[in-house]
DNA sequence: AGATACCTTCCAGTACAGTGGAAGGTCAAG
DNA sequence: CTTGACCTTCCACTGTACTGGAAGGTATCT
């Protein structure tokens, strides 16, 4: 099968697939007479599994170390597993964070609300999102934006 | 005050500042006769700003944006208000796909905890991480695997 | 023969927020 | 007078996953 094919089964382009090339993802494969890259239909199984790796949040690195393991005749399986578990964490710190994030910025858009725009004065750049010594109570611990 | 005092005293570096001046979002500081850099105190504002703006998630080009509102003489109100708005929405839709993400990677580990190594096959180069045609139950309405 | 739709390689650029380092100027202390 | 800690500019690089485009070869259709 030609790049192009492998591309249109997997949902992704040719650019990309000798990107991943490249990237060491795909390994290159044959060639024919005329210097087109000739896959085997098991290419499709790789690129899928490249895709399912992302979709997890691996990166390309990540997905290519997993391959290698298993290209090495290995079974990837406790490599799998300990990355998924990294996975598992980063992805709820993540989480966490962006939570926090959230909360901060209701808070302050809560507070927006209640402002007057003719209460703003340069002296935090802008009291709605760097809540400064203005219209509230302060002391300076930057225990109060992050809060 | 000279780069570092500012950097020490907003924590951060001299050469981020000089970053951000590139970027816009420092506005550049008169200069000493010897040619250093001469900040106001009102710098530390304004760096301050810069973090509270990232801190919620605002990207350099968007606080560089609010703050050359304010620098007009105008009141950022409207636009700040907006950008919290759109960032609410955005973090909201990150969280959702985090999510989705968590649920799957969860569900990939507690399968891998039912599976054995023995199984491994590389017909969907590993079965953990993608769930392919393989111990389990499986359809995959494309045609699966023909290698 | 020409058009077109492929294919090849290689180089460069995107977004993002910096970081590293070289080459050189300045300043205070010893 | 030298050392060391600053400061300046400028260019390049980091990581991530591509994408764009140029220059050229190949295959097929008309």
């Amino acid at each position: 099968m030609k790049i192009s094919e492998l591309a249109s089964r997997t949902g992704t382009t040719p650019k990309t697939l000798r990107f991943y090339e490249d990237a060491g993802v795909l390994l290159a494969p044959e060639r024919a007479a005329n210097g087109y890259r000739a896959y085997h239909d098991d290419a499709v199984t790789r690129v899928r599994f490249v895709k399912a790796g992302q979709a997890i949040g691996l990166t390309l690195a990540e997905i290519r170390d997993l391959l290698a393991i298993g290209d090495d005749g290995r079974a990837p399986c406790s490599a799998a597993t300990a990355l998924l578990n990294a996975q598992l964490a980063d992805i709820t710190a993540q989480i966490r964070e962006l939570r926090t994030m959230k909360r901060d910025l209701t808070q302050l858009r809560d507070r927006a609300r209640d402002l007057d725009p003719a209460d703003c004065t340069p002296e935090s750049v802008c009291h709605i999102i760097n809540p400064g010594p203005c219209t509230c109570q302060e002391h300076d611990q930057r225990s109060r934006v992050a809060n």
